[in-house]
DNA sequence: TTGTAGGCGTTATCAG
DNA sequence: CTGATAACGCCTACAA
């Protein structure tokens, strides 16, 4: 700013005595500005102190470096991991992050959705498979590149970036069985579609083995909490008190298992299995070190943003790519009943 | 969109027969226009599918529907629940949030000062009170209130909302004074100014008792986490075998402590008192349960909305507002030495 | 390599 | 209460 108004390009322009898309294109396309050009504007910028204006940059070109973000909470450390990978990889390019927060409301999902689109951003991230129909068709008809994560599945709309948790369910399940366990628990909060889908793999893997039973099955709406993790062991343990593992729907829940366990002096992994799901760092630091299955979070976020960015330089390209990141039954002490211990 | 070009104002304003500027009215001041007039235009927006469009309206006006939010770090969970308020407050009003992510780098924080206010926001919150010089210059000079969160100080910029850390730490500390312990420890991570006002509340009141000891204090500029703390735990009781508690500068580190002390068979809080700072969810359940320093993160990112909003619509008006939160030492097992115990 | 004209969609300003 | 006109700051085209 100089005397209150605003440095533009025209400013900058008359200072070194070119025109105005001289400057601009010394900005944006250096390439086709001769160097000499080049640094005696460059030299204006920094004595003027030019900001440019996104908006009018906006208007004028319909085009914004503004990558749209929509994830289902914030404060979900899983989605923290992801942010964090989506930030590092945006970081040395020229675009922003707009963050939209859906609360796990499809509803929400799609006016943010709508929102967004009608800033005409360059990409879009958005999370998982389950958007609403309205959601799906504005996604498709967007006109740019959208990248889903969190989870593969069919029919990207363009890319798709994450896992099974179907599969990763499943596997850790399994490795249950092949621990020793017999009577096998699920414990799920929230249960939103991708919750779900990792119910249906432990189901499926419990089912095959002939473990699986709806007794020990204990399931809410509310959001995980170590507490509640606690509490909905207590639950489960009257339900079926013969119990000898548990398989959780995240690690927050694993935990307040274990601290319950602990508490009632059922000792892990004797007595009680304990596996979790995402890895959060502490999982490993516990004692004793508590199985989970790891997910790759951080670097979904920035691949997602890679690919992204790929995406916008060819003009929406990529359409169909999918890429499954895979996940890894990290096993420890809380599930190595019988066997000789694990790694980590 | 309506073949594929899209659908303006003045589409609008010809479909009703009247003009661009009476839409514009329609939508930001409805009084301004007969009732007559609003119902058909709304009808018109509906059957059109009309989106403003934010850069147009930016360009225009000079003015935006978004709040800046540069916080050091989006995986913090401390800075989730703060984010969490922030998006809660701001969820019924037209403005968006566009966050900045500084990764505790007071440059990146200059840099994102500056496109931010670049964007002419409607308002800006940022984390705490050692800006830079020239980020905080370019902070007195915006055209926007701005909300420093997260902690108290002196000279608000115009609003500050948050709790003391110093003294936190310090009630904290004689927290641990009172249940007898007398060889206190001092355990931090990253060590950023916020944590170093901890550092230093811990100290003095340690000091005050006669109690303080540089070999017992360990510290690292390596980020928190739960392993980091069993770790650094291992250092600090090499260094001073004979330490009876130790004060942490957040809670994934105490956790890190306890597990450690678990696997040495130290018990809490006989031999060993902990007590954390930011009073996490896990931290009630624990087993022990862990006393900590709670305090009022989704409150601060919701008021700090708030008290933004009523600046944006007076103009600046809050200069010098200073809200403390304050803060609640949560007396739990962990350091119920002697004493008959904790509550929670 | 550089410049000119015109417009992006909205709102401010001033009239009626 | 409604409308005409002129910006807002930049970029797309086309031209030189």
């Amino acid at each position: 700013m100089r005397d209150g108004r605003k440095v533009t390009l025209s400013d900058v322009a008359a200072h070194v005595g070119v025109s105005a898309i001289t400057v601009s294109r010394a900005l944006r396309t250096p390439e086709k500005v001769s160097l000499k050009l080049r640094e005696e504007i460059s030299r204006a910028i920094d004595l003027l102190g030019y900001v440019p204006d996104p908006a009018a940059r906006a208007l004028a070109s319909s085009r914004t470096d503004v990558i749209g973000v929509i994830i289902p909470s914030v404060t979900n450390s899983v989605f923290a991991d992801v942010l964090r990978g989506i930030y590092t990889a945006v970081e040395k390019t020229p675009f922003d992050i707009q963050l939209g927060n859906t609360r796990y409301s499809p509803l929400k999902e799609e006016k943010l959705l709508k929102v967004f689109l009608g800033q005409k951003p360059a990409g879009l991230i958005v999370s998982g498979i389950d958007q609403s129909e309205r959601g799906r068709s504005l996604l498709e008809t967007a006109s740019c590149p959208v990248v889903q994560i969190m989870e593969t599945g069919e029919n990207p709309v363009d890319i798709m970036i994450g896992f099974s948790h179907y599969e990763a369910a499943r596997a850790a399940t399994i490795h249950l069985i092949e621990q020793g366990y017999r009577k096998l628990a699920f414990m799920g909060a929230r249960m939103d579609p991708r919750t779900q889908r990792r119910f249906q793999g432990f189901r499926q893997a419990a089912a095959e083995a002939g473990l699986f039973s709806e007794e020990r099955v204990v399931t809410t709406a509310e959001p995980s909490s170590v507490s509640l993790g606690s509490q909905l062991f207590c639950e489960l343990i009257e339900q079926a008190p013969d119990l000898d593992a548990v398989f959780c729907i995240n690690d927050d829940l694993a935990l307040g298992v274990m601290f319950e366990a602990q508490r009632r002096r059922l000792s892990v992994p004797d007595r009680l299995g304990i596996c979790g799901f995402n890895d959060l760092e502490m999982m490993a630091a516990a004692e004793p070190p508590i199985t989970s299955v790891r997910t790759f979070r951080y670097e979904m976020g920035k691949r997602a943003v890679e690919m992204l960015l790929e995406a916008i330089a060819v003009g929406r390209g990529h359409r169909g790519t999918i890429v499954d990141l895979g996940f890894e039954v990290r096993k420890r002490a809380s599930t190595a009943r019988g066997s000789c211990g694990a790694s980590d």
